[in-house]
DNA sequence: GTGCCTCGAGTTCC
DNA sequence: CTCGAGGCAC
C-alpha cells in the first residue's frame, strides 16, 4: 500500500488561513481519503504510511478548514471517525510579546506598598496624581487573539508565557470572539480571558452527566476542557465568553492610557469588564475591590481577585517588567477558599539533594472546587508551628496525626495547611517525631546550621536520591529524552536485567539490551516500535550542549541558569573539567576565576569544586561524559565584533535579559563587562531606574546608550 | 549590613 | 506556585 506523499507534503505546508471557499471542497477531499489510509495502516498493518507530525497536521488541516466551511464538511469526514488516533498536542505558537503572569497581593499593605513602589521606581512625588485601573480578575485562562489587517488569524493559549498552543479553529467559535476588525492597527494583538459561565458550566454539567460523560469540577475547568478540545466542533458546543483586557504585539498604539485602550478594545467589538475603574489613590483602590468583593456571588461568573493597573501607557513603559512580572501591574488576590479534614498521616518524601520533605496525607476533601488529598507541610520546623527562627508560627500548635487541620490552596493551586483545631484532637495524638535517618536507606539526615531543611547524607547510596537525580537528568531543561520520564526511571532502576542505576547507564542501554536475552521488548509496555523510538530518543541527546550536560549533573545549587552561565565561561567540557580539577575551594587562581563569574558565589562555587573532586562522584560523571559528544559553548568570533576589547557598565533594569545573562553575552563578544563607570568605560547600557552611575557618566563623557540601542550594536535588536 | 531580585528546589492536581 | 537562600547593588 502507498500514499500520495507529494500531496501530504503540499498539504503539509498549507496554511488553513489561505483556504478558500472554492478550494476547501477538494482539500477536504483529498484529505478525507489520506487520512482514510494513513488510519487503516495504522491500525490494520503496523506500518504507518506516514509519519505522526504530517498525520497531525493534516488532522489540524482537516478541522480548520471544516471549522472555517461548516457546509463544506463531508460525511465522510475523518473528524468523526472513531478510533482514530487523535494527536494529543496542539501546534505550538511562539508569542511575539511574552505573556507574563501578575505577582500578587493578599494584604491591603501589599497594595499600599505596590503603590508607593511605582511612585519610587518613577519618582513620583507621593502628592503628585498618578491614576490606577482597577478590574476584576477573571477566573478562566488566557488567550491571545492575533488580527492581521483586521482578519483574525491565530488564537494561542498562554502556555508558559513564551510559548502558547495554536487554538484558532477553537477560538473561532466563541461567540465573543469577532472574526473581522474594522479600523483596528493591522496588526493587534489581543489578550483576554476565555471563561464559562456559573449558570452555562452548571446546564453544560448536567448535560454531561445525561450523557454519561464525565463533569467538571469547577468553571475554570470547564472553560479549559472545552477551548483545549481538538474537535473544535465540541468547542462550538460548549458556551464559551471571553472579555478583553490587554494586548501584545500593536502596529499602532491602541490610546494613550489603558483605560482608554480598553474602551477602544469595546469599541472594536470586543467584551470588556464593566466593573473596570480607574481609581486616583490606593484608598479608592481597596474601596473598589472590597465592593466587587461583595458583588463576587452575583457576578454570574467566577472572579479570583482584582487587578490594578498604571493607567498611563507612558509611565507603564518605563516601569518594564521583572523577570516574569510587569512592575506597573498587580493582582490583588481574594482570600482563598478554606476547608476543615483530618490529617490521616505525615509521610517523608526525599528529593535529589537528599532534602526530607514531610507531605500531610489528608482526609479528601474538596477545596476551591478540586479534591485534594495530599498537602505539602514544607520541613520540620513548619510541623512544630515554629518559623526559621524559631519563633512560633502558630503559637506551637505542633501539627499531629489526627488533628482537624484547615487547608487552602496558596495561589489557588499549591495545597497547605493554614491552621489546627486543637479542640478536636484525639486524646492519644502524639507530637510528631521528625526522622533523624533517611527513611529511605537509613543514613543520618541531619540538618545544618541555619538551613531549613533536614538531608538524608546517604547521597549516591540512597536510592531515592538516585532515582531522583536520574529524573532530574532525563527532564526537560537537561536531557529531555522523549520516552524516559518518571515512571520509566523508576521501573529501570529496579530493573535486573537491564539496569539503569546512574545517567551514564541510560546510553549503555542499546549495548546492554542487544546483548541481553531477555530484552526490552518482552516486558509490559514495550513493543518494537515504542522500543525504536526510545533507542533513538536517547541517541539524539547523545551530542549534548555543555549547559545542558552541566545542569543534568543535578549539583546542588547549580541551576539552569548558573549551568549556562558556567558553560558560557569555560567554553567546553575540557576547559571546565581541568579547571575543577586544579580547583581548590576558597583559595587560587581557579576559585577566583570561578568567583569572577557572574551569578556564582561561593556557595555554589563550593557546590561545584566538591561534586567533581568527590571520587565517586566524579567517577560517575566521567563514566557519562565517556559516552557524550559535548557540544562547546557557542563562541562567537569576536574578531569583527563591535564591542570586542571594550569597556561596558549596565546599570537600571534590564528588560531583555537578565543582568547576568547581559554580561555573559558581552563578554562571549569580547567585551570587558565592569561594575562601575570610570574614565575607560566606553559604554554605560542604563536601563528604566537608572541612577548614580549615568550621571557619573553623563560627568565623563561616557557614551550611554540604551538596552534597545545596545542589543542593535550588537546585532541582536 | 540591608534590601531587592532571581534562581533553585520541592510540591499538587488535572 | 511558593519559600528559602544566594548574589549583588546600594
Amino acid at each position: 500500500m502507498s500514499i500520495d506523499d507529494a500531496r501530504v507534503a503540499e498539504l503539509r505546508n498549507l496554511d488553513p488561513n489561505d483556504v478558500t471557499a472554492d478550494a476547501a471542497d477538494a482539500i477536504l477531499a483529498d484529505l478525507s481519503e489520506l487520512l482514510g489510509q494513513a488510519n487503516s495502516a495504522y491500525h490494520t498493518d503496523d506500518a504507518p504510511l506516514i509519519d505522526d507530525a504530517s498525520y497531525d497536521a493534516l488532522k489540524r488541516l482537516n478541522m480548520a478548514v471544516e471549522a472555517a466551511f461548516p457546509n463544506k464538511k463531508r460525511e465522510d469526514s475523518p473528524t468523526d471517525q472513531v478510533g482514530a488516533p487523535v494527536s494529543e498536542t496542539f501546534s505550538k505558537v511562539t508569542h511575539a510579546v511574552r505573556m507574563l503572569s501578575l505577582s500578587n497581593a493578599f494584604a491591603d499593605e501589599e497594595v499600599v506598598e505596590f503603590v508607593d513602589g511605582v511612585r519610587r521606581f518613577l519618582n513620583i512625588a507621593a502628592d503628585a496624581p498618578l491614576s490606577f485601573t482597577a478590574e476584576p480578575k477573571i477566573d478562566g485562562l488566557s488567550l491571545s487573539l492575533r488580527y492581521e489587517n483586521g482578519q483574525l488569524i491565530q488564537a494561542a493559549t498562554r502556555g508558559d508565557g513564551a510559548v502558547g498552543e495554536n487554538v484558532t479553529a477553537n477560538a473561532k467559535t466563541i461567540a465573543d470572539i469577532p472574526h473581522t476588525l474594522n479600523a483596528a492597527p493591522d496588526v493587534l494583538e489581543v489578550r483576554g480571558e476565555v471563561y464559562m459561565s456559573e449558570a452555562d458550566f452548571l446546564a453544560l454539567n448536567k448535560r454531561q452527566e445525561e450523557a454519561g460523560a464525565k463533569t467538571f469540577a469547577n468553571p475554570r475547568n470547564a472553560a479549559a476542557g472545552s477551548l483545549r478540545q481538538l474537535d473544535p466542533k465540541i468547542t462550538a458546543s460548549r458556551p464559551l465568553r471571553f472579555f478583553a483586557y490587554a494586548w501584545g504585539e500593536l502596529s499602532a498604539p491602541l490610546a494613550t492610557h489603558q483605560s482608554k485602550a480598553i474602551a477602544r478594545l469595546q469599541e472594536l467589538g470586543f467584551q470588556t469588564n464593566d466593573l473596570t475603574k480607574v481609581c486616583e489613590t490606593p484608598e479608592e483602590m481597596i474601596a473598589h475591590y472590597t465592593d466587587i468583593m461583595l458583588k463576587r456571588a452575583d457576578l454570574g461568573y467566577d472572579i479570583d481577585g482584582v487587578v490594578y493597573k498604571v493607567d498611563d501607557l507612558a509611565l507603564q513603559r518605563r516601569l518594564g517588567f521583572r523577570s516574569t512580572t510587569p512592575r506597573w501591574a498587580i493582582a490583588h488576590k481574594f482570600p482563598a477558599e478554606l476547608a476543615w479534614t483530618r490529617l490521616v498521616a505525615i509521610d517523608i518524601q526525599v528529593g535529589r539533594t537528599g532534602a526530607l520533605s514531610p507531605v500531610a496525607r489528608l482526609a479528601p476533601i474538596t477545596v476551591g472546587g478540586v479534591v485534594v488529598s495530599n498537602a505539602t507541610l514544607h520541613n520540620e520546623d513548619y510541623i512544630a508551628g515554629v518559623g526559621g527562627d524559631g519563633h512560633p508560627i502558630r503559637e506551637g500548635r505542633d501539627l499531629r496525626v489526627g488533628d482537624l487541620v484547615q487547608v487552602y490552596r496558596a495561589g489557588d493551586v499549591i495545597p497547605k495547611i493554614k491552621d489546627v483545631d486543637l479542640s478536636k484532637r484525639p486524646d492519644d495524638a502524639a507530637p510528631y517525631v521528625f526522622p533523624d535517618v533517611c527513611p529511605e536507606c537509613g543514613s543520618h539526615a541531619i540538618r545544618e546550621a541555619g538551613d531549613a531543611v533536614r538531608r538524608c547524607t546517604g547521597g549516591l547510596i540512597c536510592p531515592a536520591q538516585a532515582v531522583e537525580r536520574l529524573k532530574h537528568f532525563v527532564s526537560r531543561g537537561a536531557f529531555d529524552i522523549d520516552g524516559l520520564g518518571a515512571k520509566q526511571i523508576e521501573m529501570f532502576y529496579q530493573d535486573e536485567v537491564l539496569p539503569i542505576k546512574e545517567p551514564a547507564d541510560i546510553f549503555t542501554l542499546q549495548a546492554r539490551n542487544a546483548a541481553s536475552l531477555a530484552k526490552l521488548q518482552n516486558r509490559d509496555g514495550f513493543g518494537e516500535t515504542s522500543v525504536k523510538n526510545l533507542m533513538q530518543a536517547i541517541e539524539d541527546k547523545r551530542t549534548i550542549p555543555l549547559g545542558k550536560l552541566l545542569f543534568g549533573l543535578g549539583i546542588r545549587h547549580v541551576g539552569e541558569s548558573a549551568s549556562n552561565l558556567l558553560a558560557n565561561h569555560y567554553g567546553s567540557w575540557q576547559a571546565l573539567t581541568a579547571a575543577m580539577d586544579k580547583s581548590e575551594v576558597g583559595t587560587g587562581e581557579a576559585w577566583d576565576d570561578l568567583l569572577n563569574v557572574d551569578g556564582v558565589g561561593a556557595v555554589m562555587a563550593t557546590s561545584l569544586i566538591e561534586a567533581f573532586q568527590n571520587d565517586a562522584e566524579r567517577a560517575s560523571i566521567d563514566r557519562l561524559a565517556a559516552e557524550l559528544t559535548v557540544l562547546d559553548a557557542e563562541v562567537r568570533d569576536t574578531s569583527d565584533s563591535p564591542v570586542a576589547g571594550k569597556t561596558v557598565v549596565f546599570t537600571g533594569t534590564l528588560e531583555k535579559m537578565t543582568r547576568a545573562e547581559a554580561k555573559s553575552r558581552a563578554e562571549a563578544l569580547g567585551a570587558k563587562v565592569s561594575g562601575s563607570v570610570s574614565a575607560k568605560t566606553d559604554f554605560l547600557v542604563a536601563g528604566p531606574g537608572a541612577g548614580s552611575k549615568a550621571k557619573k557618566a553623563a560627568d565623563l563623557g561616557v557614551e550611554t546608550i540604551d538596552e534597545d540601542a545596545w542589543l542593535a550594536l550588537i546585532g541582536e535588536a
